[in-house]
DNA sequence: GCGGTATGCCTCAGTGTCTAAGGTATTATT
DNA sequence: AATAATACCTTAGACACTGAGGCATACCGC
């Protein structure tokens, strides 16, 4: 609406860089740890998350390298975190604090 | 990205709905009531207000009188928060905790 | 007198994010 | 034999917002 419009509806990216900040990870996995660490509140579709990698990855934010199960026929696509992305990382998570914030004042409002 | 995938995008709606909890407003006012109530940081734009508010109005959250002023020749339209309107607002509030909330336990996952 | 800024309402094409559905392939369960 | 789970992928459509436009009046500076 403003600045940073995007920012709220871009919170996905903010979550899946927040993600690998703590570890390599694929795809399928993200959605997963999405989903029990924030007690099955966000569910993320599949539709949502693969582009949105690819895009992350094709601005340099992360790297990727295909990584063989054995017991798995399917290979999996790990995701980890670049320098920049880490920037990314701090950005996104500034600009989060920041709407946050300030819908807070909307909200909390205690002037009339 | 789930139930309420909407949310998120929908937070105008949460301000609107909030500023005239306080009292009844016109469309100019609000955005400046936003800019200033949020240190400058919401900027929104009239194309996102004005057919907000008549999907609000038809919606019947709210209800809209024109305001003749003397000092000027433009008449003001004034909004006020319907009873319905008033549920949405304690919805709208409601969810946006849920959703703040699920994103901190992301972004704070004191666990690995 | 003329452009810029402010007030105050309105609309609409375009952009970007997500949803919902589809596809491929294998294994395990019912 | 069908369904769910794993694991990758794509794409049409929905939807909220941006940015630009329009209309009308008043004031300010040059």
């Amino acid at each position: 609406m403003a600045h940073d419009a995007q920012l709220v509806k871009g919170t996905v990216r903010l979550m899946i860089l927040r993600l690998l900040e703590s570890e390599p990870m694929y795809g399928y996995q993200m959605i997963q740890h999405l989903r029990d660490r924030s007690e099955g509140y966000f569910q993320l579709g599949e539709g949502a998350l693969y582009p949105l990698l690819h895009e992350l990855e094709a601005s340099g934010f992360l790297a990727s390298r295909w990584v063989a199960v054995e017991e798995r026929p399917q290979s999996r696509k790990y995701y980890s975190l670049e320098a920049k992305g880490e920037q990314e990382l701090a950005r996104r998570r500034d600009e989060w604090k920041g709407f946050a914030r300030a819908l807070d004042l909307i909200l909390e409002a205690s002037r009339a």
